[in-house]
DNA sequence: CTGTTAGCGCATTCAA
DNA sequence: TTGAATGCGCTAACAG
């Protein structure tokens, strides 16, 4: 039916295998002969089979990338970043295919599974991971069976996998050495700092004075929402020592969770302001959620940020051209990706210890301010 | 190396094509058999080799969507929506794969090309086309031979593929009979009734009395953009025959092109003031444009919609809850992605003229109001 | 219902 | 630098 190897071989008079060596590049061929076996492949318009060729070499030119909402810009500009690294119209260049799992663990499992079946190249695992303890494990062991079977697996913005169990030593990580793959079998991480932004946003906030700081969290399994949360109530405790006060337990009563998207903004907003009417500001999981709270206050009557402060996460593009502009917490989403994609191809040597942490920076717009003080 | 059928085989006491019976579940096997087998499988953590499986079969359970930028949510819900209808957790199920071409066209073509060499069961395109005579031409090819391998081709939200030279005729197409793989040869297509929408928002805004309106357009050589200025300008054109005015000659001078992005909005917006600074009303190419087109404005001391109306196109999630809120023409992106999905699963009968037109819906909200009568 | 057999199309030995 | 031969792991007839 289909054109193949053989069929090309014939029309350019030479044996399947010079073609097999001119289109994969990798061994010396006669120029004269190579032309002659390209002319035949014009000709023909011969596609390599890739299953055949995966088989025979035992290995593939797909390279997944997992998501937790595609329809999400957080994930689209990661995924977008790593694709951009892996030269698809190259010999040897990789495809790049992401899979959305919707946030769900299973689904998560059942694409690592195809992606396995598949004999993905790599495999990149972007967002929070959920934190049950049973899927940890579960994932944990198709990573593990993953790398066994020569995939490269990356993470990029979530932690680094826990340790299995047994090992016990701490002992120095290998050093920064070439970590060929399979390395020291963890998977590289490109992981970023969430607590220390976090962190950051809330002291922006204290120096400007709020002290009735609401928290609209993201769900409440996720490692990011736990981070982010964890530098907000970090940057508190610190206050507290400080100032004598307790803030922190104020937060237990100002946090509220929701998905990741605009209505638990929106609808967090309203909860939080019946809990406390006399909030001064809101911190969001997201720049998402931030603009659900933003619509919420502003139906309220409340204005931002003269009634009360807004902040957002990611510094997502919208963000800068919200109206009021969205003090935020810029994560570098590109170049994360486009460091998990060179890692994924083993075109960049792992990092020391084989996480690689990038830095987050404040953004402050106008949609914080000082609050009235009446 | 890594375990295979025949290991499973042997530990299950049976032979490898049992095995696989078992597991492609499409062939009777007698139940104690078939638990025996399974258990072999956990045991062992069997997982099929797809490059084999695919060669051996001549099919492969790859599905690809293209999108045209994967950080827009227009096309991660079109994409998300293709990919829910795929079932990739049963067997026989389909693992859907998103590659973002960028919007360029070479790339484009890589991508199917690529997804042929995988023999992708089904390949879905969504979004504009870019209008190039040679492109298209190459496209067309492309997708005859991907057609020809076997593989299904979907259009979603790009209009069907201009006839192929030659045939001439405009008979009946077909009827809407089963038309099978393959069908009538060309690709499937959910298409989006671009112009229409475009046509009912200005005739939205000319009812309120607005007759100096400025046109944010997209890239010139899209469909999606063509389509949606041509609706426009249908209603300028019927204004004018009724009312012996030359909008559409206005129109010229007060349209302006750029990207599908945010900046191109706000760009855009400040080129048309300056042509026209008694401008009451801005449509913009999408959603997203129209943000930066009401960023601008409102940077220029306008209100929205007290001093120029705005309104947008598509209904993204975020346009309902802007400040204000976007007037903008719905588009049942779900559905669209979802019908697109099972067409390329060949689990809907294609439509009739292999071609589904989906209405879309004007959304009249806060953005847009009568101008300012001075 | 199950086993046997014969390729699927290519990459890669090994010789030449 | 090239060709011939072998097998990758699986599915799909065909028998039984």
């Amino acid at each position: 039916m289909a054109v193949t190897l053989a069929d090309v071989a014939a029309r350019a008079g030479v044996s399947a295998a010079t073609v097999s060596r001119v289109l994969s590049g990798n061994y010396p061929v006669a120029g004269a002969t190579r032309s002659r076996v390209l002319r035949a492949v014009e000709e023909l318009e011969y596609v390599v089979n890739g299953p055949a060729s995966s088989l025979a070499a035992a290995t593939s030119d797909l390279v997944g990338v997992l998501v937790n909402d595609i329809a999400d810009p957080f994930f689209g500009i990661m995924a977008s970043a790593v694709q951009s690294e892996m030269e698809p119209e190259k010999a040897g260049g990789k495809l790049a295919v992401v899979c959305n799992t919707g946030g769900s663990p299973e689904r998560e499992l059942t694409y690592l599974m195809l992606l396995q079946r598949q004999r993905a190249a790599a495999v990149v695992l972007t967002g929070s991971a959920v934190e049950d303890p049973g899927h940890a494990e579960a994932l944990a062991a198709r990573l593990r069976r993953l790398a066994a079977a020569g995939t490269r697996v990356v993470l990029c913005g979530r932690p680094p996998l826990p340790e299995a169990g047994g090992d016990g030593g701490q002992g120095g990580g290998k050093g920064a050495a070439g970590a060929g793959p399979g390395g020291t079998g963890a998977p590289l991480t490109v992981a970023f700092d969430n607590r220390g932004g976090a962190r950051r946003l809330t002291e922006h906030l204290l120096a400007l004075g709020h002290r009735r700081i609401g928290y609209v969290a993201g769900p409440a399994e996720r490692t990011t929402t736990r981070h982010r949360l964890e530098g907000h109530r970090a940057a508190l405790a610190d206050h507290d020592r400080d100032h004598g006060r307790d803030l922190l337990t104020e937060a237990d009563r100002l946090t509220v969770h929701g998905a990741y998207d605009r209505s638990s903004g929106y609808d967090g907003a309203l909860e939080l302001l019946r809990r406390e009417p006399g909030l001064t500001a809101v911190l969001a999981a997201n720049d998402t959620v931030a603009l659900g709270v933003c619509a919420a206050l502003r139906e309220a009557g409340l204005s931002i940020p003269g009634d009360v402060s807004v902040a957002g996460f990611d510094d997502l593009p919208f963000s800068a051209d919200a109206s009021p502009s969205l003090t935020t917490v810029r994560i570098p989403l590109h170049e994360a990706g486009a460091r998990a994609g060179r890692l994924a191809l083993g075109r960049e040597s792992a990092p020391p210890g084989d996480v690689a942490t990038v830095r987050t920076e404040l953004m402050v717009r106008a949609s914080t301010a000082a609050p009235r003080t009446d």
